[in-house]
DNA sequence: GCACTGACAGATATTGAAATCTGTCAGTGC
DNA sequence: GCACTGACAGATTTCAATATCTGTCAGTGC
């Protein structure tokens, strides 16, 4: 028989997701999906060569809902100083946001995640990216000392990867992180201000 | 029948690192240890009252080893942001060969640090008192802007996280890792020497 | 008395047979 | 022709029995 509505990369995606999310990264099957769906496991196979493609699929969806709000902070107009502590301020408190409130399902994006690292790291150039465009107005408009923005991007990144990188999700509940977040931040743009590097 | 040699906690904890190497973390078990010294396992358990304290000694072992090396730097004559740069770069060179030398004995240590996570804070307290002594010293001599000492050190640990942190072990095969590593510390260094944070 | 042993109970880990899952593909129905 | 099904082989996971381990303590020998 027919199905009422066709079967889609999309519902299968949103299904996938149900799926992780009821049971977990260890046991969410292609079965289960095809069950959520009201479908043969063979349908879902259509859409995805494997397994790990459609995990692969649905951890890109997530890693990409992180980009647009950062995305606009990244080219508002405020002063790049701002602008970037705004930017990791807000980076670090939608994943902090995220862990907290549902732990469970944080750790199974971050199972996600670590299968995926191909992706991860496509979602980290992307971030990067971002960065770069804030330190190259700053540098642009003379609030930073000239510098490889794109170097300095990913030293912000990886220096300030306590604070986004879920690996750590079991420290941002502690009350002092906000404090350590700071001392960092501060550290970082006043470098950024300071003379060239040579 | 009395032992040749008497049975010393320094004795127990050589046996049980021979025992963690050969067998690793998940195997290893207090049995074990006893057989490798020719004792029944209850006297293992006259010196420690538990596996997991007897563990804990040797992840307490394991760890303190790395301070002495990196003491005397944090200690010697030369200019604060040279002698910070050598702190930093001989903890990452230390890490980097323990990690790439043995992986397997290394990924040993890493899960006995996993489970003893009050020793492995006393250490990194250890540590960023190293830190915070080179940065008092460089604003003694008026090298960097004056800050609070412990809150910079605690800053300056936690923004070289990728470069120290056991977790991030994969990454450091990788040939750009040392590029990387030389942007944090350009970027930290140049905030140290730049005008107060407010 | 002292250092050690070894048997024990309850907890934890291992093992292998049975169940489930992944990925394929010929077949079904429209 | 096209979207889907369902049976299948081989891979993986589950589960319960079996074995091993942890931590205790009364007992042994010096």
């Amino acid at each position: 028989m027919p199905p009422e509505t066709p079967l889609t990369p999309d519902r299968i995606l949103e299904a996938t997701e149900e799926v992780l999310r009821r049971y977990g990264p260890a046991k969410a099957t292609v079965v289960d999906v095809a069950r959520a769906l009201g479908v043969s496991h063979g349908s879902v196979y259509r859409h995805f060569r494997t397994k790990a493609a459609l995990r692969e699929a649905v951890t890109e969806r997530w890693l990409d809902q992180a980009h647009d709000q950062l995305s606009a902070i990244s080219r508002a107009g405020a002063p790049a100083a701002e602008r970037l502590r705004d930017w990791l301020s807000a980076l670090f408190a939608a994943k902090r946001r995220k862990a907290g409130d549902d732990p469970e399902l944080f750790a199974t994006y971050l199972a996600l995640a670590a299968e995926n690292s191909a992706t991860v790291a496509r979602h980290i150039e992307t971030m990067t990216g971002q960065l770069a465009t804030i330190v190259e107005s700053g540098v642009a408009r003379g609030e930073f000392a000239p510098r490889d923005a794109h170097r300095t991007a990913r030293a912000l990144w990886d220096a300030t990867g306590r604070f986004h990188d879920p690996v750590y999700a079991a420290e941002w509940s502690d009350p002092q992180v906000e404090t350590a977040f700071g001392a960092v931040c501060d550290l970082l743009l006043n470098g950024l201000r300071a003379q060239a590097v040579p």
